[in-house]
DNA sequence: AATTAAGTCTATTCATTTAATAGACTTTAT
DNA sequence: ATAAAGTCTATTAAATGAATAGACTTAATT
């Protein structure tokens, strides 16, 4: 899967708006101005957005957006399917299972293509707004864990890593 | 990441030759007949390969290609960041640890596009041609295990799965 | 030496996607 | 009534993706 500039703006706008959560709606404007993206460009996806019900708008003088859910019932998987499209690396989920069942000669090609759609997907799919938006809207009292572990995928390799330069 | 048609075909392409591995070169014509794919298209990305010392090519006349290491030295990895880069959904992983340093308010997010890319690399980079060529070039008194168990993605989801239909 | 069978290289084309911009229209608070 | 917002449709420019074409070079065969 690829996430598309727009997908990282979509994001973005999603995180911004989990951070005012409950604090009424924000314009497009406040969102462009402040994450510093294009702001026509920023309503279009928006739009999109609501279209998907994952935000809600007020139309109107003190209009703008809001989220429909609370962040941390709002998966990172769902706005960039929204966006960008399937996880897998090549064709969806499903287009991915036909080929194994149909495909003997690449079957286990495409296995590996499932394979690493699902470890997006699981990543992905555990991973909301919640988890990734700063000190924010912050419920008092809950010692905040930082994210869910995700199965510790390389955890060593955020400092001074052994990979470091060799290209990606 | 994504994963290109031209991709797939060079993946195809070096399926096939690792099936014939130390049996001589085999013509661009006969790669593309067999995996039916476009003679002309194959034919640069079998240069671009050449070019990346993935593949050696005999030219003039009983020519053709063939791999240059055998197939179990020959990671999913290096065919895909050669022929469509990077392994991370956006960006680079290099992009992304800079961006993790340097960019407070999206630190997280970028953390999640680095695990998603660590999660691919692991499976791809511990994948090899021979790990999904099928019966071919089997050394007798072996053993096949299918592939080195990649710490089981979701290794339920193959077959009449819960997810079905549901999209990706 | 001539012929033929291969890979090599450069250019071009066509369609799609991506990223954005523009502007007229609608709704709502004041 | 006005101004401030979102809504919707269209357009565009650039990049990318997927090929195709054809002239050129190298080497085996006769």
């Amino acid at each position: 899967m690829k996430i598309s500039q727009k997908g990282l703006y979509a994001l973005q706008a999603m995180m911004m708006l989990a951070r005012h959560y409950n604090q009424g709606a924000i314009r497009i404007r406040d969102i462009a101005y402040e994450e510093d993206l294009p702001e026509k460009f920023l309503e279009l996806i928006l739009l999109e957005m609501k279209n998907a019900r994952m935000v809600e708008s007020v139309r109107g003088a003190k209009g703008g957006y809001q989220l429909r859910r609370p962040p941390a019932e709002i998966h990172l998987s769902e706005i960039i399917r929204l966006i960008d499209g399937a996880l897998a690396p090549f064709g969806d989920a499903d287009q991915l299972r036909t080929l194994i069942d149909r495909d003997a000669e690449h079957r286990a090609l495409y296995q590996v293509f499932l394979d690493v759609r699902n470890a997006a997907a699981r990543i992905l799919e555990n991973t909301t707004l919640a988890d990734i938006v700063g000190p924010g809207v912050r419920k008092p009292g809950k010692k905040s864990r930082k994210k869910a572990d995700q199965g510790g995928v390389l955890p060593m390799v955020v400092h001074g890593n052994p990979n470091r330069g060799k290209d990606e």
